[in-house]
DNA sequence: AGCACGCCGACT
DNA sequence: GTCGGCGTGCTC
């Protein structure tokens, strides 16, 4: 086939290939990158499939390969095409999370002068200043000029010198990012005998250092220059001497940079199953056997031991010799995770992720595609990882929004393991405590199959789940108590402080910002309309609906009760903090969100920190609802359970129901009794009653019930498009234009089926200072209408969205 | 995103 | 007249 339909590594090439002729005695198949022209430049593609015609006229030539084989097999291909279409993302980002680590290059432009030499009294002082470099220099970096001048300035300055032919522009391409890592080894080029006697006729010599070293590597075979350096103390200069006498042989060897360390780790083996928990082993086995690509629904409270069963799932599918792959929510990638599965599956394990350096994460790769390890355990991009013959996907807390990414591609991950298990006829095992609605659902109506693990383990602290309790901020206004805390609450803290036992406290920050509140009986102010509340736009003192953009003025007086407290919920957890030092004067205050991160240990320093007690109180948002066993804490406390109730999402049930049961499994887990204390103005809201009850069954009821009747997933898709740009009017103004063009289109295709919400203002209206609207499209089937139409340049389009931005 | 092409103001 | 500003449009 002479043709290739190529993705080009382009951010305007988008969901569009482009045809290149091959030329001839140049070996091409599908998933083969390659070099090719476009327009001016130099880029990278994919090879997505052959064809004996191009698709227009005119076709360039395919510059090079980049590689001798392909690098993607065809069902990686057929996956991001896949991804491409139901996400509706530009080609090459679908395919850019399955290529090596490092592989993204650009080219880079260099000038360098020509034989004509200017008169440097006709040129202005910036074209000067870069002939002069040139006299200095053969040819330089673009980029290094722009650094050096500006951006503008610089492209400017080069278009005019190159203008009048005093300079050539030539491409190159970026050097390679990461390669495979040598490093220098040494040992002795004589026997130890001879060595020995050697050193001893050199002490006689003052050649003290060379002596040691020689005694050193007698003593330890081969050991690596920077070793040898530090163990006999000498300096390379001693080993390039004694290598120079003959005495010593120097070597390069590839070593792997390995991001697990087994020194700590603990080899366990199988712990015997409950019978929920073999039921299960037996089901996902029974699958794996006969090659199914069955998905799971594993639903287990709090310490029933699902980890027990994805290990044992695991070791069955390693058995028969397929590969599996662990994806773990980002927040609980930490090495006790890695740890569990390590220590079960010793050198079998390799861990992907950001966090890694570059080298680490190419070696680990690279192995994975040699076939040295057999599970793969990482967050979302895990899923990509290159493994030969996937059997088993585990996606553990499926529940988890960080399974959603919410750059280009915006996948969810778990959607795309089921995916990558049909194409590879693997078994997906989704695990939670709390599983999204839309993933119940499909359980019940078996499309999923459901495997229920209703008691605890004994093994996990006490077999009850601890009893919360809940108090009704309300009461605690009427009888005076404007505080933060509940008058329970407060005498709780001092008791455990007292007894030199540790708090947590639970601030949800989601949704605490922007709303307006009634002190006296607890109502937002909602939008007539949409019935989600109104957010307040301090720019115009305004409330605003982010659904259908009606806008007010803020009331004088609750439209509920008449009375005239209202108050903007906006304290985060800096406020929290605050309080609580202003409360508790005598405790140590320790603040862990988002805010305090920096650097890549910080949440470990933070953890360590409030482990090893050196805090009384910890103070958070999301994070510390998850994972935190520690002995010591003995009170959870949830400051206000209900803030992002009321946000204008119809997720916001579901997350605070998630939240709340998570955090209400967190206390008494170690000896010590524990207890949980939720502070909500809404005490009898369904999601705070069935989180307080551990009740997962009654609030899916109510839930599924809600979406039925107001038409929200999983009996609709909902597609999100945003548009930002740095002018607002015209910013609003593509979002209408967008709009009308939307409708027509349904018009003519004769859609009925389908609603367009807005345009409105995004929920964060302005961003790195562009304004975004957003357009929200409601219904069955969105991808044909979508599909008919080519939404321009600018707007991002999220499919089947998590959260408000 | 780049980069080339093309049409109007300040200067020789 | 010319240079050089940056608006516009294209990339198989």
């Amino acid at each position: 086939m002479p043709y290739a339909e190529v993705s080009v590594n382009s951010p305007i090439a988008r969901r569009q290939l482009f045809s290149y002729s091959i030329p001839c005695g140049m070996n091409i198949d599908i998933g083969q990158a390659v070099w090719i022209p476009f327009g001016s430049q130099v880029l990278q593609g994919i090879v997505i499939s052959l064809s004996q015609y191009p698709s227009v006229e005119q076709t360039r030539d395919i510059i090079g390969v980049i590689g001798q084989k392909p690098l993607l097999s065809p069902s990686r291909i057929a996956l991001a095409r896949w991804i491409s279409d139901y996400y509706l993302c530009p080609v090459f980002d679908a395919l850019s999370p399955m290529l090596p680590p490092g592989f993204e290059r650009k080219s880079l432009t260099f000038v360098s002068a020509t034989a004509k030499n200017p008169e440097m009294e006709s040129l202005t002082p910036p074209q000067r200043q870069v002939m002069k470099l040139l006299e200095k220099n053969k040819s330089i970096d673009l980029r290094r000029l722009e650094k050096l001048m500006g951006k503008k300035k610089a492209q400017a300055t080069v278009s005019q010198l190159a203008a009048r032919n005093y300079i050539n522009r030539n491409y190159d391409i970026q050097p390679p990012r990461v390669k495979p890592k040598q490093i220098d080894f040494v040992s002795l080029a004589i026997d130890k005998t001879e060595a020995l006697q050697t050193a001893a006729g050199m002490r006689g010599k003052r050649a003290f250092k060379q002596a040691a070293l020689l005694g050193l590597l007698a003593q330890s075979d081969t050991l690596s220059t920077a070793e040898a350096r530090k163990q006999s103390g000498c300096q390379t200069s001693t080993i390039k001497a004694l290598a120079d006498k003959g005495l010593l042989k120097i070597w390069k060897e590839e070593i792997t940079r390995d991001p697990i360390d087994y020194a700590g780790i603990e080899i366990t083996s199988p712990l015997k199953p409950s019978p929920s928990q073999q039921n299960a082993i037996n089901a996902i086995t029974e699958s794996l056997r006969r090659n199914k690509a069955d998905t799971f629904l594993l639903h287990g409270v709090t310490g029933s031991g699902k980890t027990e069963v994805y290990l044992q799932a695991l070791a069955a599918a390693l058995k028969m010799g397929r590969q599996a792959i662990v994806l773990v929510p980002e927040i609980s990638l930490t090495p006790q995770t890695i740890e569990r599965f390590a220590g079960r599956f010793p050198h079998r394990v390799a861990v992907l992720h950001s966090r890694l350096s570059l080298g680490e994460q190419f070696d680990q790769w690279r192995q994975i595609e040699e076939g040295k390890f057999d599970i793969v355990v990482g967050p979302r991009s895990a899923l990509f990882a290159p493994l030969p013959n996937p059997g088993l996907i585990v996606v553990d807390e499926e529940h988890e929004w960080s399974y959603k990414q919410d750059t280009s591609p915006r996948y969810h991950a778990g959607n795309v393991a089921l995916k990558l298990a049909g194409l590879n006829k693997a078994a997906v095992v989704l695990g939670s405590a709390t599983p999204n609605v839309e993933s119940y659902y499909k359980a019940l109506n078996g499309k999923y199959k459901l495997l229920e693990l209703p008691e605890r383990v004994s093994s996990c602290g006490n077999a009850v789940l601890p009893q919360a309790e809940v108090v009704d901020m309300k009461e605690e206004l009427k009888s005076g108590n404007r505080g933060i805390f509940s008058r329970s609450l407060k005498t709780a803290i001092e008791k455990a402080i007292a007894s030199r036992q540790q708090v947590i406290l639970f601030f949800n920050r989601r949704g605490a910002a922007t709303m307006i509140q009634c002190r006296s009986c607890g109502y937002v102010m909602q939008c007539k309309r949409c019935h989600s509340s109104l957010n307040y736009h301090s720019a115009e003192n305004a409330l605003v609906c982010h659904h259908c953009s009606y806008k007010t003025f803020v009331p004088q007086e609750c439209p509920n009760c008449h009375g005239k407290r209202l108050k903007f919920t906006g304290s985060g957890t800096q406020k929290l903090e605050q309080e609580t030092a202003l409360a508790f004067p005598q405790a140590r205050i320790l603040r862990w969100d988002s805010d305090a991160i920096s650097n890549r240990h910080s949440h470990q320093q933070i953890l360590d920190a409030f482990r090893q007690h050196r805090a009384d109180i910890l103070i958070g948002t999301q994070m510390v609802a998850k994972g935190l066993d520690l002995e010591r804490v003995t009170l959870v406390g949830v400051i206000s359970a209900d803030s992002g109730l009321s946000l204008p999402d119809f997720r916001a049930g579901e997350r605070v129901f998630q939240l709340l049961a998570q955090v209400a499994g967190r206390a008494g887990r170690g000896a010590l009794d524990g207890r949980v204390i939720i502070q909500t103005f809404l005490p009898q809201h369904y999601t705070i009653r069935a989180a307080l009850g551990h009740d997962y069954a009654s609030f899916y009821q109510q839930e599924i019930a809600y979406r039925k009747q107001l038409n929200n997933p999983p009996f609709s898709r909902i597609v999100r498009l945003t548009f930002s740009h740095i002018n607002e009017t015209a910013c609003q103004k593509e979002a209408g234009r967008l709009k009308k063009l939307l409708d027509a289109e349904m018009d003519a295709a004769g859609i009925s089926s389908i609603r367009l919400i807005g345009p409105a203002p995004a929920f964060v209206p302005r961003l790195r200072g562009r304004y975004r609207w957003q357009l929200v499209i409601k219904g069955g089937d969105i991808n044909t209408l979508l599909s008919r139409i080519d939404i321009p340049r600018g707007w991002a389009i999220d499919v089947d969205p998590l959260g408000l931005d």
